[in-house]
RNA sequence: GGCCCCAUCGUCUAGAGGCCUAGGACACGGGCCUUUCAAGCCUGCAACCGGGGUUCGAAUCCCCGUGGGGUCACCA
């Protein structure tokens, strides 16, 4: 049997870092088992845009080299890969269910279904619809009809017996029928609703493994009802935990960024992106852009495995060292044993640690390639850069080291030698050369320096450590002030190549001019 | 509330009856290095939800509590 996996994202505008992890898991099992993974778009509550709704998923997807073998862009042989593009399939099953007495029509009004399920609670019983305003006959139906009553299509749900489910995460289930509930699957305006078209187009596309976020275990039973009840065989399920709040189990949703950013840890990282965002031009409002949506990830300068491999660690281990696998290594690993059942927050400290090693293996040049269009978007080069623009951001990346954790930190790291002048931090001004005497320290070190051949690294480390021992100083009493006079800052890559970077004569120009603001 | 799921350091997890004095990673503390900030190295702190069984032996199996979560739409 060939594995198919399956992720069927609604569009909704924007990937959810939930989703990336349903998706992840999906295509990891198809590609482990060289089976084939399949992007359903689960579009038939028709929302007005779905094409503006869609690209940020299926960028999203793409990005994270989540590859789909058949859906939107590529096709295949079970095309169309939009639910609401299979209707007269959907339409057709809930014919079957109808004829097979699996189905009935219901005429019921909401408020008489509310009645019934007010007075269930009332009794302190559990709601089961009476069956009051099915219709199992079309005489019956045409009755209801002529009362002016709606009708819907309800499951007729065995009142007896139980379902048994094997679940790969969370081995037997049991759900006893009479617990469910007769659920509706065609609306009165004759469209179809989710849980039906799901385990239609599934069994349509020959989905051998449903592998999906645990809020959708106890939606299992209605839907294996409408498989068996069509003679499909049942899929396999897997039933992931669920993807948490950061310090927290409960799920995690959008919709409650507001209480996620009084979390320090990922206010922390919400704040970091949108000052790269602002620099480049980046709708960065907080509903929108956030670390919630992938998006966020992408735009900031995230490395798109980073996320893959730190996503792939919420509810999985390989074993009990092993965190850091390249593409065809997780694949390679990736079992559904080992999936865990308990719910896994959302760390953003463990996602930038990650996302630092990731980096950290990162050439020069492959930095480079990567952070240069950072600069590029917030005019700090030209586009395209000139070759010296080029060399001296490949500098600062060398001379920066791991302090870039991602692209977008180029901006910070490298606005000061790009610029004609450096933007000054007020505080840093103050602390560092708002003090006695560096105006003169300042101009007796730009002496010092100015005849030094060449003007690299090693002998400017030289001279200045000579300046120091001859005027009796503290290195870090010249070094300071120096650096804020040049950078404009107290941060940065060292002193020394700094200075090289920029060269003889911005260095002592700079230096010259901050000796005005010194004390 | 009904049904279902879950329960090991703050967080992610390893652990499928003895390898457990419970291992790793992140975070955090201390130290080294050091011109800042990172990185690196050394080091420390820190957990089996509770109670009953079963067993020679339980983090691991069973039961009962407790706690947390999901779900109960003509949403997906």
């Amino acid at each position: 049997m060939t594995v198919r996996t399956r992720f069927a994202p609604s569009p909704t505008g924007y990937l959810h870092i939930g989703g990336v992890r349903t998706a992840l898991f999906n295509w990891l099992y198809a590609r482990r088992h060289g089976g084939t993974f399949i992007l359903r778009i689960d579009d038939t509550d028709a929302e007005r845009n779905v094409e503006e709704a869609l690209e940020p998923i299926l960028s999203g997807l793409k990005w994270l080299g989540i590859d789909w073998d058949e859906g939107p862009g590529v096709g295949g042989p079970h095309a169309p890969y939009f639910q609401s593009q299979r209707s007269a399939g959907h339409k057709a099953a809930v014919g079957k269910l109808l004829a097979s007495g699996h189905a009935y029509r219901d005429f019921a009004k909401p408020e008489e279904l509310d009645e019934e399920r007010k007075a269930a609670q009332a009794a302190g019983k559990p709601y089961l619809y009476s069956r009051r305003f099915a219709a199992f006959t079309s005489d019956e139906a045409a009755r209801f009809a002529a009362e002016g009553r709606q009708g819907v299509v309800r499951l007729k749900m065995p009142r007896e017996g139980s379902l048994v489910i094997d679940d790969a995460v969370r081995g037997r289930v049991e759900f006893a029928w009479e617990r469910e509930q007769d659920h509706v699957i065609q609306r009165a305006d004759g469209s179809c609703l989710y849980h039906l078209a799901s385990v239609v187009d599934d069994h349509d596309f020959e989905i051998t493994h449903v592998i999906r976020a645990e809020e959708h275990l106890s939606n299992t039973p209605r839907q294996a009802y409408i498989a068996l009840s069509l003679g499909y065989p049942l899929p396999a399920y897997a039933h992931l935990p669920l993807v948490a709040e950061p310090g927290s189990r409960t799920k995690l949703s959008k919709r409650k960024l507001a209480a996620y950013l009084k979390n320090p840890d990922f206010r922390q990282m919400q704040d970091h992106g949108t000052r790269i965002a602002e620099r480049i031009g980046v709708a960065a409002a907080a509903d929108t852009f956030n670390p919630v949506i992938v998006d966020f990830y992408r735009e900031v300068g995230y490395l798109p495995w980073a996320i893959d491999n730190a996503m792939a660690l919420l509810g999985w281990a390989y074993d009990d060292k092993t965190e850091f696998f390249s593409r065809d290594e997780l694949i390679a690993a990736f079992s559904l044993e080992r999936i865990n059942a308990s719910p896994a927050s959302f760390d953003p400290k463990k996602l930038w640690s990650v996302q630092d090693h990731y980096m950290h293996a990162l050439s020069a040049d492959e930095k480079l390639a990567l952070m240069l269009p950072y600069l590029v978007k917030a005019g700090l080069v030209s586009s395209p850069p000139t070759a010296d623009q080029t060399a001296t951001v490949r500098r600062v990346i060398e001379a920066s080291g791991d302090r870039l954790k991602v692209s977008g930190d180029i901006l910070g790291y490298a606005d000061f030698f790009l610029l004609e002048e450096p933007v000054l931090d007020p505080q840093a001004v103050a602390q560092k050369l708002a003090k006695p005497g560096v105006a003169d320290l300042l101009a007796r070190y730009a002496g010092s320096i100015a005849a030094v051949t060449p003007f690299e690294p090693g002998p400017l480390e030289e001279a200045t450590k000579a300046f120091v021992a001859e005027a009796g100083l503290k290195l870090g009493d010249v070094i300071h002030p120096v650096r804020v006079a040049i950078t404009g800052k107290t941060v940065g890559p060292g002193l020394y190549d700094c200075l090289a970077i920029l060269g003889a004569s911005k260095s002592i120009a700079r230096i010259d001019r901050a000796r005005g603001l010194a004390g």
